[in-house]
Order: structure tokens, then C-alpha cells, then sequence
RNA sequence: GUGAGUGUAGCUCAAGGGCAGAGCACUGGACUGUGGCUCCAGGGGUUGGGGGUUCGAAACCCCUCACUCACCCCA
């Protein structure tokens, strides 16, 4: 054990029978999106680094440090994606996807990678799903995109969240309420922590999110977003708010909001929970407009998000949503009783296959008594016992695990036999 | 990157300087081809790794690694 190979740090196996559940959580996310009219992209899990830098922002902790970053052969420098926006938009770019003319709507899934400490909901490999709006877009595409994660909530249940919500401005009004953030802090750069003086230059509005009890005191009286907006930011954002209250959404209001990455614009949201532990947020994003311009692409608006798999796992545990284990992912158990029915029973459970039926057989020869520990073992609901006396008959003795009905079938003809499986529940 | 807590059998955990244990799981038997119960027996461990203190260390000290949680950050 001592020198034997582990998973690297942060990075999980995901075993049976949970990797069937895992996968269905993320299905039935999936589904929710497609209820929403997104339409699903495969992307790579890797790109340039540049996109990243260019997209997430180069003075951001996940660009900073947090990214798997590496040379491929021919010197190029690539990352593991640590997020889906910018792969997505990179996409939907270069293909000719974005169009000013006209709204697209595109989802994507899969493992996202960030070198970060782990802890309770937070991984290295993580699994994200998101969805990204992109095209011509009025403030009501903010509250649609809201109200889909809405219903997830509804869905599945999740445990006490709350959607927090806030409005970074536009290019217009945001440099303006960071100057005056910038020389509220420096004003009193006296009572403030050593990063959010580092923070102050670099990012400014950062700071508002700092968890320092000193900080957050100073910041009360600082210069508030909300103030600042210009006419056009603040009808932006009231008419969010309106859109929500319309749809009895509830939310909470904080000028505090700012997300960890630079490109969003105008309406940020977070959806939280407190049953997470410290990692509370399960879904987030906001309005990225001129994100696709800053690609190379046409200047269209866009506003998307991302939830996190297993931390809907996680929550959906808590709440008791969580699909179940699946009950029989083995239909049938063949088991040969002794060396002289390997053959036969191999060719059963390649007949019962055939019917579309999952069957596992056991070939290694025993006694009776271990037959039954393998059907267990394999999640089977049928037991199929072939020994002397069956091939001496041509049957198979075939015995419901639950009920303790016993029949003998035809060796022959396993499609009758297949047929009651099927129709048999469990 | 920083801090705290925890590392003993496959799993959950005892033993707090004096022979490394229990429950569950596993294997076999009682019970020769009809399970789940019960009873009996058995296999399993360099006590995460290395060094030190000691007659004697799983335990105390130092180093190291891993895991967990938190800071940070975020899905």
C-alpha cells in the first residue's frame, strides 16, 4: 500500500454503484436545460491558455494560479479548461455561431479543472453544467436563464438557497464606481487587510468580498454599485428584479456580489446554500456583454451559468432527492455448477444478451450455495442454475431471487425466457 | 499557498508506555443441487512512512506523506 499508486489529490473515483446515480443526477440537470430550449455542445477539455487569460481575466486567482497548464510537443502552451464559458464562446465563435441577428441558446457539461486545496464541495476535477445565451438579448433573457435554475431548485429539492443577485454596471458606469471605490479604500487603506491592499490596484472590486471582519466593517460605508449605475445599468437591473418579482422568485439583493471572474457585466447571480458547508454556492453566472467581441467575435450581449454536479449531489443527498441505486443493473445470474456446463452456460448468457437482456455468468464451477452469493453480489434478480441434471434435460433452472419462483426453461429457447424477465418488475 | 484535526485489518472503530483487538465484511464447515437466519472455525496488520526517546512505542518527541475541514477561492 505504502508505494502504491493514488488518484492525485483532489481528483475522486467515482465507484458502483454511484457512478450510475452520479450520472443521473447529471442527466436530469441536463434535462432541465433542454427544457429551456439549449441545445448541446461537445467541447475539448483542453485549450489555449491564452483563451483563458483572455476571457477569465489575467489578474484572476484561476488564471493566476489555479490553472493545469502545460507545453504539448510542438511548444504550443495549453490548459485544462477550468470552466466552460470560454471554451463555449471560443466555439461558437469559430464556427460561425454567434449572430447578432438572432439568439442562440447552447449547453454544455463535463469535468472542469482547478488546482485548489480541496475540501467539502470542492475538487480539482469537478463536473460543471452550463448554458450560455448569446445574440440580441433584453434584461428578461437575464430572468429566463434565472428562472431555469429556479426550477432546478424546485426539482430537486435543494435545501434552503437563496438567489443572490447584484448588477456590476456596464463599460460606461462601472470605471467610474471603481474610482471612487478605489479612493474610498486608499482613504482608508489604514483598516483593511494586506490582500485587499493588494486588491485595491489590482482589483478593486474584490475587495468588496473580502470575509475579514475588519474589512467588512470599513466597506459598510464604502460607495455602493448600485448608487453609481447609469440610467441604462439601472434600468438593466430593475428590469430584472421586476422579471423575478413577476415570477415570484425570490431573491436577495447584495452590492457585495462581484464573481471571481472579470468578464461579467450588468446582472450577477449566485444561487447558495447553507447546507454546503463553506463552499456554498451550487450555481452561478450573470451577463457577460462584449465577452464574444474581446474573442474575436461579433458584439453581441451574452449572459450564462454553471452548476456544479457534485455539489448538487451533495445537496440533493441532504434534501433525499438523490436518485437511487439501480435496483438490478444485472438482470440475470448464470451460474454452472460444474466444469462441464461452461459452455452452455456461456452460450446462454450470449442468447439472453442477444434479447437485450444484461446477464453475467459465472464459470469458475461450485457449489450451490455460492451461486447465490454471486447473483447477490451481481444485483441480479434471477438466478440461472445449470448443472447435471439440466443438461441431461436441455433446461435451465431460472429462480426469481425476490418471489422464490422457480421454472424450468428450454435451454434452447431463451427468448421466452428473456420475455419473462422483461416483463418481470424489480 | 496558510492553519487545524485525523491516520490501527477490506470497512467502522477500540487499546493513551507492557502479548495489536472487536463488530461488520471475507473464506471454509455444520447443511453432498436451492440463498438470506444461526452456530463453529479460519485467513488476514511492517498501527501511513522515516528517524529519535525508552529495557520496552500504535501510544511520547522530530521530520515526512496522505486524508478531512477551514482560510483563500469558487461550481
Amino acid at each position: 500500500m505504502g508505494t502504491s499508486i493514488r488518484a492525485p489529490r483532489g481528483i475522486k473515483d467515482v465507484l458502483p454503484p454511484d457512478a450510475a446515480r452520479f450520472e443521473s443526477v447529471l442527466k436530469e440537470a441536463e434535462a432541465v436545460l433542454a427544457l429551456g430550449g439549449f441545445q448541446k455542445v461537445l467541447l475539448p477539455l483542453f485549450e489555449s491558455t491564452a483563451l483563458f487569460a483572455r476571457s477569465i481575466g489575467g489578474a484572476t486567482d484561476i488564471v493566476e494560479k489555479e490553472m493545469y497548464t502545460f507545453l504539448d510537443k510542438g511548444g504550443d502552451q495549453f490548459s485544462l479548461r477550468p470552466e466552460g464559458t470560454a471554451s463555449l464562446l471560443r466555439a461558437a465563435i469559430e464556427h460561425r455561431l454567434v449572430d447578432p441577428s438572432r439568439v442562440i441558446r447552447l449547453s454544455y457539461s463535463g469535468p472542469m479543472f482547478r488546482h485548489e486545496r480541496p475540501q467539502a464541495g470542492r475538487l480539482r476535477q469537478f463536473t460543471q453544467i452550463g448554458a450560455e445565451v448569446l445574440g440580441p438579448l433584453a434584461p428578461s433573457d437575464d430572468v429566463d436563464l434565472i428562472a431555469l435554475i429556479h426550477r432546478m431548485a424546485i426539482d430537486f429539492a435543494i435545501p434552503s438557497w437563496t438567489l443572490v443577485l447584484n448588477s456590476l454596471g456596464c463599460p460606461l458606469c462601472r470605471p467610474s464606481y471603481r474610482e471612487s471605490l478605489v479612493s474610498y479604500l486608499v482613504a482608508h487603506a489604514g483598516s483593511l487587510c494586506e490582500t485587499c491592499h493588494r486588491r485595491t490596484s489590482q482589483n478593486p472590486l474584490r475587495v468588496l468580498d473580502c470575509k475579514v471582519p475588519s474589512c467588512q466593517e470599513t466597506l459598510e460605508r464604502a460607495p455602493r454599485i448600485a448608487d453609481h449605475l447609469c440610467p441604462r445599468s439601472r434600468d438593466h437591473f430593475q428590469n430584472v428584479k421586476n422579471g423575478l418579482d413577476g415570477l415570484g422568485i425570490p431573491y436577495l439583493v447584495s452590492h457585495r456580489l462581484v464573481r471571481g471572474l472579470d468578464y461579467y457585466t450588468e446582472t450577477t447571480f449566485e444561487f447558495v446554500s447553507d447546507a454546503l458547508g463553506a463552499q456554498s454556492t451550487w450555481a452561478a453566472g450573470g451577463r457577460y456583454d462584449g465577452l464574444t467581441a474581446e474573442l474575436g467575435g461579433p458584439d453581441v450581449p451574452g449572459i450564462g451559468f454553471a452548476a456544479g454536479i457534485e455539489r448538487l449531489w451533495l445537496l440533493r443527498e441532504k434534501a433525499g432527492t438523490l436518485p437511487g441505486p439501480e435496483k438490478h443493473p444485472v438482470r440475470i445470474t448464470v451460474f454452472a455448477m460444474d466444469t462441464n456446463g461452461q459452455v452452455a452456460s456461456l452460450d446462454l448468457v450470449r442468447r439472453l444478451r442477444d434479447e437485450g437482456i444484461p446477464a453475467s455468468g459465472h464459470f469458475t464451477a461450485g457449489k450451490i450455495k455460492s451461486a447465490f452469493r454471486q447473483a447477490e453480489r451481481d444485483g441480479a434478480l434471477f438466478l440461472a442454475i445449470l448443472g447435471e441434471d439440466e443438461r441431461q434435460s436441455g433446461t435451465v433452472q431460472v429462480k426469481n431471487l425476490e418471489t422464490g419462483e422457480q421454472t424450468s426453461w428450454p435451454l434452447k429457447d431463451a427468448k421466452k425466457l428473456a420475455d419473462m424477465i422483461r416483463q418481470s418488475g424489480g
